[in-house]
DNA sequence: CATGAATGAGGATTCATTCAT
DNA sequence: CATGAATGAATCCTCATTCAT
C-alpha cells in the first residue's frame, strides 16, 4: 500500500498545497475575522477548489485552528531575547520597542483581533494564543527579572506583576489607538519615547535604593 | 423615511419601541458578537417583530453600530467621577477599581470584545468606540490629572501619557488573561492588589517630591 | 401577541401553505425516495421557496416523518369494513380484493417501497409505518376471524397468524412483480382469481368441518 | 477499454481486483443502501484506491447494478435443491424454512430491501432482480411441483401461483415486521412453526385425496 | 405603525468523478 | 494498471430582508 517510499505529494502535514491553502486561509482570516471568512473566499485566496479545502481540513474551525496556531509560533515574540551582559536599562528599553514593535505590527494585531473576537465561542483557541505567545514572552521577561533580583540590581516582590505592569506600561498610549483603527503604527520615535517613560517609571519603584 | 407626519411615537430617536429593540438587540450582541447575532433572535430578546426591526433601523449593521454607539454612554466609564477634595492616592485607588471592573464585567464578554473583533471589517466602529469611550474616560482622568499638577500635588509632563500609563497599570496581569477566558473576572481583592500596586508606581514616579 | 383571534394563516398545523407543501413533498419523496429527493425541487414541486421549507419543518427528516404519517392515514387500509351479516366467503373474497386493490394501487406503492428504503437508517419510521397501516388492518381482519370462530364458522387457532396467512396468500403472485417493476397494477379479474384460489385454501383448511 | 493489450490481469469480468471490489461494494451497498453508500467508503472497504474503482466500473451506479446482478447468484436461493426421492411435506418444509431464512437476513438488511429502494428511481434493476431472484427460484419450485403433479403426489391446477402461495404463507407474519424494523429476524422455530402451518394448508389445498 | 410569512442568496460540507503521476 | 489528490456541482440549511395585511 505505500509506495517506494513517497514523495510526499499528499495530504500531509508539510505539503506544499496544504502551505498554499494556511496562506491564503490566513490572509482571509485576519481580514475578515471567523465568521466573515467564508470558505469559497478561502479558496479563491488559496488558488484551490473549495473541495480541496476539505482533503486537508476536517473543517472551517480546524482550519482557523491551525492558522492560530502558527500565527502564534509566527509572532516573533519568542525570539525577544535578553542579554544579561548589558545593563538593566538598555535591556528593559530594548525589549520594550521590540515588544511594542511586535504587538502593534499590522500583521500580527489582526491575529490578537481574530483571536479576542472568537475567544468567547472558542475559549481553547483563545487559551492556546493566550499561553503561547503572551504567557510565553512575559514568563521570558519574568525570569529575566528574577535574575536581576538575584543579582541585587532590582528589588521586586512579585516578578510576574512586574513584568506584566512593564509591558502594559510600553502600550501606554499606543495600542489602543492602533488596534479601534484610530491611527497606523506607531513611529520608531514615538515608541522609543512611550519606552523610555515607561522605563524611567519602573526603574523608579523596582530599582534597588542605595541604602534601603 | 415618516410617513403622514404620524402625530404618535414613531421611529424617533427615543421611542419606547426603540429603546426596547436597543436593549434586546445589546443584550444577544454582547453575548454572541455580531456574526452570531441574528435578526430573529435580537426581536425574540426585544419582544418585538422582526419586520418593526427594520422599521427603526436600516439594517443590521446600524442596529449594531447604534449599540455601540450607546455602549459609550451605558458604559459607566464616563460616570466615574473624581471628587477634588479626596487625596489623590484613594481617587487613584477608587478610579482604577473601578475601571478594572468595567473593563472586566463578565455580563456579555464586555463590549470591548465585541468592538475588537468587529474593528477590522467596520473601522468607523472601532474608532467611533475608542474615541467615545475610551478617548472619554482617558480625557476625563487626564484633566483630574492636569487639576493635581496646578495644585501642586503631582509632578506630570504630559498628563495624557501619565494617564494612559496608570490605567494600564491597572491592567497589568488581570485584563489579558480574562479577555482571552484563561481566568474568570478577577475578584475585588486581586483588582485592589493590582490597583495598590499600580498605584505606588505612579506616585513613585508622578508624586512631587519634597525638594525635587 | 395574539391577533384578534386570528384567521390561521401563519405556520399552523393545518394552513393552506403547509398542506401544499405536503402535497409537493408526497410526491417528490414518493417519485424519489427520501435520499433521492432534493429539498430544492420539493419546494419548486410545492411552488414554494427554499426557505418556506424551513419555516413549516425543522429539516427534511421532519417534512419526511410527517408525509409518512399522513401516507399511512391516506392508506384506506383502516377503511376496510367486514359485514358481519355476509357469509365468511363472501367477506373473505370482499377483504381480500380490496386490500389487494390498497396494496397495488400505484399511488401508495410508493409509500411502503419509501418505507422499506428508510427503515434501516430511520426505524422510527418503519415501525410507525408498520404499526398504523399493517399491524392495524390486520388487527382488524384478526378481530373479524375471531368473532367467526366464537360463532363457530371458523375453526383457527391462532388468528393473527391465520389472518397474516390470508392476506399473503392473495398477493400471492401480483404483489411482487407489482413491486418491482415488472407488471403493472393487476386487472380486476386476476385480483379476483388470485383471491378466490386463497380464498378456498383458507377455507379448506380453516372451516369448520361438520363432524372433526 | 482495455489498453496495448495487456498481458497481465486486467479489468476483466473475472479479475481478482474486480472481485475484491464487488465484494467491498456489496458490504457497503447493502448495509447502508444505495445514497448511503460513498464510493469513498466502497474503496475503503474493498482496499483499493477511488480511481480503480473507475477502472472496473463506469459509475456509481453500474456498480450497483452489477452488485445486485451478482447478488442473485450469491442468494443461495437457486441453491435450494429439491430431493425427488424425500416425501412432499419434508421437501416442502425444507424449502420453506431455508426461503425464509434467506429472506430474513439479518446481515446487511437484505438485499431486498435495497432492491425495492431504488426499484423506482431504476427500474431495470428492480426487474433485473425480480426475475433472476425470485422469478427463478420461484420457477425452480414450480418445476418440483410440476413433478409432483406428475406424479400423483399432489393435485394442482396453476403450479406457478401455489408456488407463489406457499412461499407466501411462508412469510405470514414474519416477513414484514423484520422488513419494517419491528423486529429481529425470526428465530428457526419461529420459522418452523410458521413454515409448519403453512405445509398443512398448502397440502390440505393441493395434496391428493384418495378418491377425489 | 406592527406583524410575521415568505423569500432567495449565501454558507459549510459532501461526494462522484477525473487525471497526472 | 493503480493511485489519491483535486475538483466543483449539488446538498441541506440559515438568515437578513421585504411586503402584504
Amino acid at each position: 500500500m505505500v509506495a517506494h517510499a513517497a514523495p510526499v505529494a499528499g495530504p500531509d502535514d508539510d505539503s506544499a498545497k496544504r502551505r498554499q491553502i494556511i496562506k491564503g486561509a490566513r490572509t482571509v482570516f485576519l481580514e475578515q475575522g471567523f465568521d466573515g471568512a467564508s470558505m469559497g473566499e478561502i479558496a479563491r485566496s488559496a488558488g484551490v477548489s473549495k473541495g480541496t479545502l476539505y482533503v486537508y481540513f476536517a473543517d472551517k474551525n480546524s482550519l482557523f485552528c491551525e492558522i492560530m496556531e502558527q500565527e502564534s509560533l509566527a509572532q516573533g515574540m519568542s525570539a525577544i531575547e535578553f542579554a544579561p551582559t548589558l545593563d538593566v536599562e538598555t535591556s528593559l528599553k530594548a525589549f520594550g520597542a521590540a515588544y511594542i514593535k511586535l504587538l502593534c505590527d499590522p500583521r500580527g494585531t489582526s491575529a490578537i483581533r481574530t483571536v479576542m473576537a472568537i475567544a468567547e465561542r472558542m475559549p481553547e483557541v483563545g487559551r492556546h494564543y493566550y499561553e503561547r505567545v503572551i504567557a510565553n514572552s512575559l514568563g521570558k521577561f519574568t525570569r529575566y527579572l528574577e535574575q536581576q533580583v538575584q543579582a541585587g540590581t532590582l528589588q521586586i516582590e512579585d516578578c510576574h506583576l512586574a513584568a506584566s505592569q512593564f509591558t502594559k506600561l510600553c502600550q501606554a498610549t499606543l495600542f489602543l489607538p492602533f488596534i479601534f483603527q484610530v491611527t497606523d503604527a506607531p513611529s520608531s520615535e514615538r515608541i522609543a519615547e512611550v519606552v523610555d517613560s515607561a522605563t524611567q517609571m519602573f526603574l523608579a519603584t523596582y530599582r534597588t535604593r542605595p541604602h534601603d
